[in-house]
DNA sequence: TTAAATTATTCCTTGAAAGGAATATTCCGT
DNA sequence: ACGGAATATTCCTTTCAAGGAATAATTTAA
């Protein structure tokens, strides 16, 4: 796992931006700024953040520029997240196994 | 999601301890520091961190304490990330459905 | 009880990150 | 070209986290 991935999302507020962005869809550097009540250059500085961690993607248009979500990000968080899924999933997986061996249980006698 | 944990994770060398216990099992903090090559009073601090971001458990051996991951923050990171999954999970869904289709199309023209 | 091993804490310094305020830049419409 | 809107950047200050070094605390062994 890569910390600047981390990094970025570890900052309340853009953790903020991030949540705001999966909920809302993409959004403006105003409209950030507006529903989060932050100042508007505090809302660039974040985005800049966001941008050159990968997690965000800007697009320019005209005077304003639209900031959507990345996925690789988020992707990458997901498959480092597999390799501690065993560490919860052994009940479930001795529940799986379980029911298997049930299944193929001679229950003649 | 929380910040106190993404916090934790976002140090390079707190998250190499939390492989580091995920790949090689309980750890002593001397053994993490060895292993990583830290010194001691660091390696105590980031275990501190860690412990009261609630990502570990510390039990106390005589001398020694040994670190153990705990599950519940990563349980926690992975919910999260649910929320996210639909932003990839999207594109393999519209493929399932095309072979679903594909399956199900009347091909005798 | 003394010594050695393991870990915790304190103190200090340094560097980086975040917010506020002001200003610069860019783009559109007229 | 000019004014206004949206965004970016700069400068400054403050706060905080991290590492180094030294030392304290705790436990075991002898």
């Amino acid at each position: 796992m890569n910390t600047t991935t981390l990094t970025a999302l570890a900052e309340p507020n853009r953790l903020h931006i991030i949540e705001l962005i999966r909920d809302r869809g993409p959004l403006t550097i105003g409209d950030i700024a507006n529903r989060l009540e932050l100042n508007q250059p505090q809302t660039s500085k974040h985005v800049r953040v966001l941008h050159e961690a990968g997690l965000v993607e800007v697009q320019p248009a005209a005077n304003r520029r639209i900031i959507k979500l990345r996925t690789e990000p988020f992707q990458e968080l997901d498959h480092w997240l597999e390799s501690f899924r065993s560490m919860w999933d052994d009940r479930l997986d001795r529940l799986d196994e379980y029911l298997r061996d049930i299944q193929g249980r001679d229950h003649s006698d």
